[in-house]
RNA sequence: GGCAGUGUAGCUCAGUCUGGUUAGAGCACACGGCUCAUACCCGUGUUGUCAUUGGUUCAAAUCCAAUCACUGCCA
């Protein structure tokens, strides 16, 4: 089987990790669970970014010592994670195994030509960490942050971005998927074709980072150090007699996840620095959109900020996870509200799934004392309702692969709920009710069999979006299979009673409702 | 200032590339049905000058032009 790599950027330790880094890591995380699924070998790496002035300057505001603070900021980071049920490696800047890399690749570049010392002079915002072309500042500010600039000039090292330029160029216009959305893509080629300077990769102002090697009064610059995290995160050397086998399982990634704002970093400097290095290119930069909240970008500054774990606490990580996953176009912002997220997991979570699966139970217990009836499938199955449900079900598998595969997520799920309508609308359609007043006992266990086996594939689709609440299911129907292995298509229905995957004689029990409505 | 994008039902959006049956979905709302269920589910229905104006065409939400509003990237 094939192999699957997925990052999210690596998040700077400065912030409070908020509904945006949730929401990065979740899609990963989805794709992850999915790919795992369909039995790839995956590797799914997040982490954080734990250099830079900022994060120096926080740590002295504490009295700490840098590293005692970056150690106590990375946790929140991990506990959400885990609350969130991320499945994930993950990697800091701080860390050796990273540290090695990146100081060998700078060595290594160094070596070839295409890092050389230089000088940099512009205006420069401590805040941001950036220099900005003089047409940008007005009166002295910051055109991200509004803070105050500097003038700076201090001796730096470069990197040759614009040797790669041409090829990056050719490369972009022939993968359409390269950078996705398209929209992003266009603005990438129409950013080099506007012309590309060589950035500068280290600061001497700076003590608190990667030291350049054989130039201690240097620190490498923060972006070149963090992006080095995907290849360091999979064990990646200049040096091949130093690689883990790993990287040459795993590389070039599948998809980096990344938020629209650090799009040029990763789709300009950092497949340039590939390029350097000899190694191939990502297939895939997936620039996500961003939250908002009336109408505006969620920022620290607007005091906007959104913390997820009082989502969680009200709502549960698995609401969280679909709500975020739903209810927008991954690529696109979308307004975020309380108010939306508790009429989705209202209409959606308890009205369409979590009643399915009680309303299920209940007819369960009071038909067959919770015992999975055996089927009949009879000749008139070959058409009607029946058939409608499996044909339905059969068709998901590869709905899910084809919008997975450009991270639609909102499509995937909302081709899962359809199918959780369509098994609603049977109970409806049969009554089994009436069945069992009239005791027709085949056409009853047809039925109910059928809901059963029904509920048995939505859990296995919602797996990867709501690992929680799937392997609830799971236990709750009796089924004994692997829940984590994807229901293939099957290529031909011709007799349902070939298709009978859960075990007639499961016990499906009654069990709390999986998500009780939310009253306002 | 340059380039790009967006503007469709009360809300969130699909449809626009490759013009062509009465412009769709979900939510919300109204009515009806059902009763196994978390007052749930099922059915039916309402609402749209498809941003504006003009053009091309037998035919435009869809193509072209201009305008307005908002957004992004660059300067």
């Amino acid at each position: 089987m094939g192999k699957f790599y997925v990052t999210t950027p690596i998040y700077y330790v400065n912030d409070v990790p908020h509904v945006g880094h949730a929401y990065s890591t979740i899609a990963a995380d989805v794709l992850s669970r999915f790919y795992r699924s369909l039995d790839y070998d995956v590797f799914f790496l997040t982490g954080t970014d734990e250099h830079g002035q900022k994060v120096a300057k926080a740590a002295e505001e504490r009295g700490l010592d840098v590293q005692k603070h970056v150690d106590e900021m990375v946790v929140p980071f991990k506990e959400l994670w885990k609350r969130l049920e991320i499945d994930s490696g993950f990697i800091r800047t701080t860390e050796k195994r990273h540290e090695i890399v990146v100081q060998a690749i700078f060595e290594k570049l160094r070596e070839k030509g295409d890092i050389y010392p230089g000088k940099y002079e512009g205006w420069y915002c401590i805040f941001e960490e950036t220099f900005y072309p003089e047409s940008q500042i007005e009166e002295g500010k910051c055109p991200e942050c509004s803070r105050e600039v500097k003038w700076v000039s201090e001796d730096s090292y470069f990197f040759k971005t614009s040797n790669y330029i041409p090829r990056l160029h050719k490369h972009i216009e022939e993968n359409p998927d390269f950078i996705m959305p398209k929209s992003r893509r266009n603005e990438v080629l129409s950013y080099i074709e506007s012309g590309v300077q060589d950035v500068s990769v280290s600061r001497t102002a700076i003590k608190w980072g990667v030291k350049v090697p054989g130039d201690e009064k240097h620190v490498v610059y923060v972006w070149f150090d963090a992006l080095i995290n995907y290849l360091s995160g999979i064990g990646y050397h200049p040096d091949k007699k130093k690689q883990d086998p790993n990287f040459k399982k795993f590389w070039p990634a599948d998809v980096h996840i990344i938020g629209k704002d650090i799009l040029k970093f990763h789709a300009v400097i950092w497949p340039a620095m590939l390029m350097a290095l000899g190694e191939d290119l990502p297939k895939m930069i997936f620039a996500h959109g961003f939250l908002t909240v009336g109408g505006e970008k969620i920022s620290k500054s607007r005091g906007k900020v959104i913390d997820p774990n009082e989502l969680i606490d009200k709502y549960g990580a698995d609401a969280y996870r679909y709500f975020f996953m739903s209810q927008f176009t991954f690529g696109l912002d979308g307004e975020y509200t309380e108010e939306t997220m508790i009429k989705r997991i209202n209409a959606d979570l308890a009205n369409d799934l979590g009643n399915l699966v009680h309303r299920t139970a209940n007819m369960m217990k009071k038909y067959y004392e919770g015992n999975v009836p055996n089927p009949k499938y009879s000749q008139s199955d070959k058409e009607g309702l029946t058939r409608d449900i499996k044909i339905q079900i059969n068709g998901i598998p590869n709905h899910l692969k084809r919008y997975l595969k450009v991270l639609d997520f909102s499509k995937s799920l909302a081709a899962i709920w359809h199918t959780i309508s369509l098994l609603n609308k049977y109970i409806e359609d049969m009554a089994p009710w009436q069945l069992h007043k009239e005791e027709r006992n085949d056409e009853l266990a047809k039925v109910m069999y059928t809901l059963a086996d029904g509920i048995r594939a939505v859990a296995q689709f919602i797996y990867p979006f709501m690992p929680q609440t799937a392997e609830k299911i799971w236990k709750q129907i009796g089924a004994t299979g692997d829940l984590k292995r994807f229901p293939e298509t099957k290529p031909d229905i011709k007799d349902l009673n070939d298709w009978v995957v859960l075990k007639p004689g499961s016990n499906f029990k009654i069990a709390e409702p999986l998500f009780p409505r939310i009253e306002e």
